[in-house]
DNA sequence: ACAACATTTAGTCAAAAAACTAACTGAGCG
DNA sequence: CGCTCAGTTAGTTTTTTGACTAAATGTTGT
């Protein structure tokens, strides 16, 4: 979830989730759409596939990524709820859990 | 919207902002509930703050620290619906949202 | 006024992030 | 086979981040 949240920081990884929302693209065409170099670009997806947020196929010599939209989903949403939005999962009222471990 | 990313892209301060869901906090109470020096924990601090997602009020020697939530909010539930979750604010036109409520 | 306290500011440092160019790998084509 | 295209890997550089210590600021009590 950590790595979700650091793929996130970054404002051309949102837009390539965005992108990818549509439709699945091809390295190359994901990139077009950034005035980056490739390695850059490239660099850019090996973190979302290490956050989990995308998945690779190769088909020839190109790559297609696909948006996983449940592992942004479950990320999002899921720390969302855990401030009370959207349902609830973690707003006790009285003395809540502490989880020291960070 | 950026800060605010970034500013969640650390665990410290989502940790920070879990604590205050429950109450405001002093910088002093909060730096407790961590190892880091409070140096350390006011950078944390600010970094929030530029990112409006806290808000600081001083109480004589102590400055009490709040939660924004409609920032919050507004930039995780907004962020969330661009991509079709939780509402529609921004789903694709050509293909509709793949997966409603999982 | 002075001391004690809470917090922030200043300055430093190491590690991580984001960009680049050059070089490599693998796929398809003539 | 040798070329070209798509993409990644390697290596370098600059900037940003996250931590620290020491010092400054501001507040309260004596």
């Amino acid at each position: 979830m950590n790595t979700v949240f650091k793929a996130l920081a970054d404002p051309t990884r949102r837009r390539v989730l965005e992108l990818l929302r549509r439709r699945p693209m091809t390295a190359g065409e994901l990139a077009d759409e950034f005035s980056f170099a490739k390695p850059t670009m490239s660099a850019h997806f090996a973190v979302l596939k290490a956050a989990d947020l995308v998945e690779s196929q190769k088909d020839g010599k190109q790559v297609i990524y696909r948006l996983k939209l449940s592992v942004l989903e479950d990320a999002l949403l899921g720390f969302a709820r855990t401030f009370g939005m959207g349902g609830d999962a973690g707003a006790p009222g009285g003395s809540g859990p502490k989880t020291p471990s960070a």
